[in-house]
DNA sequence: GAATTAATATACCGATTGGTATATATTTGC
DNA sequence: GCAAATATATACCAATCGGTATATTAATTC
């Protein structure tokens, strides 16, 4: 790895909690060079501009947060609990073991999704990913007999999705972990629910 | 009504939108100028400063959106169906009927949550409130026996209100009129299962 | 309709925005 | 260890940021 690319990886992973907790419009290259120590002149060396960085740094943080779903999701044996783990992410928001400001997902989301075409790109494609990536989960339950056959794979993704990152919204606004707990509760009734 | 309270009306219902779409770091004093066609000196006459704009921008958008669900929840009779008139929100949120650029609450909620505590406070305020009113709505249910008596209001009301932000995220985002339709498949089950 | 008050426009302010040309260090290959 | 190439810092740019003092216009009140 070369110091240029080394110095990259720094600049994201510096940024990447500063776009995740201000957005894209909010983050100056003021705050890029305070977080980073490094000068402008330093930061346009290795990114183009300002929305090179941000991709960069989104990439980054959907990275960290899809790798740490993923390491939990091995650990599991059945569909059920693989479709559950997403319950134990909200302690790793807070404990700092991923990056500040919440899921980034949902963050881009709302905040590039009228404004930043090449953003709301990038997310949205990390969503039908995602989507994708339950319902073939589901589908393997339902080859397995976990799950109903008569259930919707991509009803079912949806919807977990949907209540996570509502979930997510509220207990970070309101800084309630019971409200995490009562929302997940629910996610798991349903899981159980289905087969 | 006098004529710098029509004025500042005016420019709530010119900025709303642009606020709800943009956010408020990506909402400029030129936004505002140019949306309503006056000047500077013309916004400073009735607002104090930016955050005074998006203050009451952010009211103007909540009180539209939640006036509407309350008309849409007094045409229901049985509670069931008062819980499940968020089901047609969507639709509104496209035709132009409801502030463009999604729920002011999600989007506030993401925008704020880490940079703007006042406005922070006034959607979690928001929130607070939508959840007890929900709340409020179950324990009817449960004394009318609609609602079967061993369930969790409070549960009910923040697992409604993450899968309806949730799902508006994920269709917005998405553009898919079908995911919001699955997901609030999703919601009329659970709301049915209740009793 | 004139005088007073209220509302809007003009012209400006310093600070900050994203971005760049150039100079200076620092690595890297030989 | 010396050159060539790469990487970082300095100093600057025009444009825009949020905000204000003052002038002008429009609405009230008598």
């Amino acid at each position: 790895m070369t110091k240029a690319e080394k110095t990259r990886n720094f600049i994201v992973e510096k940024t990447a909690p500063i776009f995740n907790m201000k957005g894209y419009a909010g983050t100056s290259l003021n705050d890029i060079t305070a977080a980073t120590g490094l000068t402008k002149g330093s930061i346009y060396g290795n990114f183009a501009n300002k929305d090179e960085v941000a991709l960069a740094a989104f990439d980054y943080n959907l990275k960290n947060v899809s790798s740490t779903i993923d390491v939990e999701m091995n650990r599991q044996n059945s569909i059920k609990d693989k479709l559950l783990v997403y319950i134990s992410i909200y302690q790793k928001f807070m404990d700092g073991s991923l990056s500040e400001g919440g899921c980034p997902v949902l963050n881009t989301a709302i905040d590039a999704d009228d404004t930043h075409p090449e953003l709301r790109g990038r997310v949205l494609k990390a969503v039908l990913d995602w989507k994708n990536k339950i319902s073939k989960l589901v589908e393997v339950g339902i080859a397995r007999k976990e799950i109903n056959a008569d259930q919707h794979p991509e009803q079912i993704a949806l919807t977990i999705i949907a209540m996570v990152e509502g979930g997510i919204m509220i207990s970070k606004l309101t800084s309630k972990t019971e409200y995490w707990n009562l929302i997940m509760g629910s996610l798991k009734k349903y899981v159980e629910s289905l087969g």
